[in-house]
This record gives structure tokens, C-alpha cells and sequence, in this order.
DNA sequence: AGCACA
């Protein structure tokens, strides 16, 4: 009953995300995690401390929500297992969609003369909660991988954007021939190397930092094959 | 832990 059911919506709530990361590159590296499933019309994370380590990432049709929520349930981002559920309520994107939205203002004209002495009585609590950086790596420490009962390898330390990129998750049995095959669709691709007595990772050159992080962003998440378990996450390399 | 609409 009560377990914390909610029902199906397009909007895909997700909390025990890695607050350290900026917004920014998370709702980034969310969207190309996610885009695999369907359309995403949008993706809102918030800094304030209510809402930190969560983000709301809206599809356009509520089976790719269904099919992200079996499928990449615990999926681990910068080194922590992601929770998702379905939002709570309809967003607004959806819902202007619908044409059933309401704008937030006028949404508490129930008891218009219950509440009408209740002016903005706040303690302006000025939470200095604003430029907060803790570190500026662009796409937070490398994940580490599958995810196997509680032992982590030691947090990594954030890379700086860099024109190599850093493959990890691959399937043992990937070959350079293959991973090349994908990457040689993207523009600026230089090479690929892979360590043999590293299986499931790869190093791969581009020409400059702009055409990695194109690539970067285009394939994060994705499966070298349909029946892959394993999702590959791509960061940069350390330099 | 924490469900918003920067």
C-alpha cells in the first residue's frame, strides 16, 4: 500500500544524486543518459538546500518514463546509486501541453478570504546558500563500475575537459574495431586505445576538447549492443 | 531525506 507508490507521469523524479555536482553538467550528462529512452522536453534541477541531489527530467510520452524507471533504476552517477520515481505531480511543460495549466500565482485562489491577512510574513531566512562551489570539474568523478556490493575504488578526482575521452563499462569482449565503428561517426575522432590487460575501458582522441565533449554528451549511457547490460560512461581523461 | 517548474 503505502510503500511510496506514485503513478505513472511523464516526469521522472530523481533524488541520491551527487550533490557536489554543478547543475549545470548534471542536467547535462542527465539528458544524454536519459535520451536513449524518448524526447525530453526538459530537465530542472534547483540549488536550494530543499532541493539538492534531485532532478525532474520531463519525456514527452510516459512509456520512455516507465522504460527509464526499469531500466536504469540504481544506474550509478558520479558515484552514486540514482533513485527514481515517478514526480508527483504533472510538470508544467506537460500540462501547457494538456492546456490544464495554471500559473503558480494564481494557483491558491481556493480560500480567497480565508488566507487574505496572511501577507508575506517571512523571516527572510537570508540562507546564504548561493555561489557554492566545491569544485569545478565538469563531469564529477568517474563512476566506478558495476556497481558490486559497497566496495568503491577510491573517488577520483574530477577531470578538467580534455580532448581524450575515457570509456569505462565497456563489454570485456569489445575490440577497438568496434568501438571505432561507433566514434567514427563523430567529427574530430583520432583514435582509439584500449589496454589488454584492462578490459571495459578505452581512451579515444579527438582532434580538440569541443568535438570530445560533442561526443561525450552524444553517447553517454549508450550500449555497445542491443542485449549489453552495461551502459558505457564516458568522462575525461585525466591529463 | 528532501517533489519543482531559474
Amino acid at each position: 500500500m503505502s510503500n511510496g507508490e506514485v503513478a505513472p507521469n511523464n516526469t521522472i523524479y530523481i533524488n541520491n544524486l551527487n550533490e557536489k555536482i554543478k547543475l549545470d553538467e548534471l542536467k547535462k550528462t542527465l539528458k544524454s543518459i536519459f535520451q536513449q529512452f524518448g524526447n525530453i522536453l526538459e530537465v530542472l534541477a534547483f540549488k536550494t538546500l530543499k532541493h539538492k541531489g534531485q532532478a525532474w527530467v520531463v519525456f514527452e510520452d510516459v512509456s520512455s518514463a516507465t522504460n527509464v524507471l526499469r531500466q536504469m533504476q540504481g544506474f550509478p552517477l558520479y558515484d552514486k546509486p540514482m533513485k527514481l520515481q515517478y514526480a508527483k505531480t504533472k510538470s508544467d511543460v506537460i500540462a501547457k501541453a494538456d492546456g490544464t495549466f495554471v500559473p503558480r500565482e494564481k494557483r491558491k485562489k481556493h480560500d480567497e478570504r480565508a488566507d487574505r491577512k496572511r501577507r508575506e510574513q517571512h523571516q527572510d531566512a537570508s540562507q546564504s546558500m548561493g555561489l557554492n562551489a566545491p569544485y569545478s570539474g565538469p563531469y564529477g568523478a568517474a563512476v566506478p563500475l558495476p556497481y558490486l556490493g559497497g566496495v568503491k575504488p577510491v573517488p577520483e578526482a574530477p577531470a578538467p575537459p580534455n580532448k581524450i575521452l575515457f570509456f569505462e563499462n565497456l563489454p570485456h569482449e569489445t575490440t577497438p574495431g568496434q568501438l571505432q565503428i561507433v566514434l567514427s561517426h563523430y567529427h574530430g575522432f583520432k583514435e582509439v586505445r584500449m589496454i589488454d590487460a584492462k578490459p571495459g575501458i578505452a581512451f579515444v582522441e579527438f582532434g580538440d576538447e569541443m568535438q570530445s565533449t560533442v561526443a561525450m554528451q552524444a553517447l553517454q549511457g549508450f550500449k555497445m549492443t542491443p542485449q549489453a547490460q552495461n551502459q558505457v560512461l564516458i568522462t575525461y581523461a585525466k591529463k
